[in-house]
RNA sequence: UGGGGAAUCGCCAAGCUGGUUAAGGCACCGGAUUUUGAUUCCGGCAUGCGAAGGUUCGAAUCCUUCUUCCCCAG
């Protein structure tokens, strides 16, 4: 009877603790709570890498302890279109993308969203560190408390309408006290392990699972100070900026003659040279040509409504999880973004998201390169 | 086929006036961290020092021969 009065949100259940302490909270806080569980990858279902079922499993017993309904969905289709498609694309082009900023925008903040309206939500919620507010007659998206687990980096792409629907109930806490609610309420997921991995699809080997998809195109590897060749690569598409692993370059002959210093340091990922197909690498990790003090940007989404002033101090992230940098955005219109660090960053990757901020605020940001 | 030099873990590279368990780095492997890909962190990684003999209480370190490679002569 109560529940008629009471507002529908639809929260988004994965099996870990953060969605079902999420999903927990709303119920407290008065909400008529439904949960929803997406499946959205089933290319390797029957191998080991599959952990969907037993998350299925987990958000079942979540949800009937906390005493809400699950609905199953299934966006594999959405997900190969319009996330995975364009990964492949961005991975053919030579680029580094990031899945798991177009997975919030096209999948669980677009498939799921329209699909929970429909279903007659008031909002939808998920387990993200990240908060919403609504200021000045527009939403914001907000850095979560938790400064080490906040994920606006992974939502920057939301926009207007779909932050105006959208619930972050984790956003004052931190991960220990995420962990100790559930460990309270008797959700056995207490303890479970953070998942890790690109979205839906999981933690795999990563090349292996590349080399799936993509062709493999072996290419001389060569250092970007001398020119020599220091071995071969399987592909450019295997490897980033900035990458250590897997380029098998041990110690160099004769090398000690130029600089003693570096002689016996690790080589990086510097440049790729894709009409050539040269994987070009450089010696320690303070190389010069692994810093960027600028960088500039395309396919630009602003979450705070609109583009942000130019000569202006801002800060940025190019990757998650990196300490937010100073940085002033020289020139900005519909399509592109020039920016500027006031200290160099470390290893700048086409196809990954530049993401700025202004104090806790994230204004949005887009894909450099 | 004269002379000289060098052969130590996948790659570099200490040790080579003999003395406990053969530095270190890179690579590689495993783990931690991580909802991208990276990075980072921790751990593992030569009963053996080109081969065979010998000297010695004891040799990667000395001697002999052999093998391979490099350099200079040819």
């Amino acid at each position: 009877m109560a529940s008629v009065m009471k507002k529908t949100v639809v929260v988004g259940l994965s099996g870990g603790v953060d969605s079902s302490v999420a999903a927990l909270l709303l119920k407290q806080w008065g909400w008529n709570v439904v949960g929803l569980f997406m499946k959205n990858w089933e290319d390797d279902d029957d191998e080991t890498y599959c952990s969907s079922r037993q998350d299925l499993l987990d958000v079942m017993s979540v949800a009937d302890r906390i005493g809400i309904d699950v609905e199953v969905v299934n966006f594999a289709k959405e997900y190969k279109e319009r996330v995975f498609a364009r990964f492949l694309a961005e991975y053919r082009a030579g680029r580094t993308p990031n899945p798991d900023v177009f997975c919030n925008s096209e999948i669980k903040f677009k498939a799921f969203l329209e699909h929970a309206l429909s279903m007659g939500a008031e909002k939808i919620a998920t387990g993200h560190y990240a908060g919403v507010r609504e200021f000045d007659g527009r939403f914001q998206l907000l850095k979560s408390e938790d400064g080490t687990k906040d994920q606006t980096y992974f939502l920057h792409r939301l926009d207007q309408r779909q932050l105006s629907k959208t619930l972050f109930p984790l956003a004052e806490l931190y991960k220990r006290d995420v962990r100790k609610i559930a460990a309270e309420a008797g959700l056995h997921v207490a303890l479970k392990k953070d998942s890790t991995g690109i979205c839906f699809i999981g933690e795999r080997p990563f090349k292996e699972f590349l080399m799936r998809y993509l062709p493999r195109r072996k290419g001389e590897i060569r250092s970007l100070d001398d020119d020599r060749v220091l071995g071969e690569h399987d592909g450019l598409t295997f490897h980033t900026l900035g990458q250590r692993k897997g380029l098998s370059i041990g110690g160099i002959k004769g090398g000690k003659t130029k600089n003693a210093e570096n002689d016996h340091e690790a080589w990086f990922v510097a440049k790729k040279d894709i009409g050539r197909n040269i994987l070009y690498v450089v010696q320690g990790r303070g190389h010069p040509a692994l810093l960027s003090d600028q960088l500039s940007a395309g396919q630009l989404s602003w979450i705070s409504g609109g583009s942000p002033k130019t000569h202006w101090v801002f800060a940025a992230k190019t990757r998650y999880r990196q300490t937010d940098a100073p940085c002033e955005i020289e020139r900005v219109d519909d399509g592109r973004l020039d920016l500027r660090f006031a200290v160099p960053q470390w290893a700048v990757t086409p196809g990954q998201s530049v993401v700025v901020y202004d104090g806790r605020v994230c204004l949005g940001g887009g894909i450099i390169g």
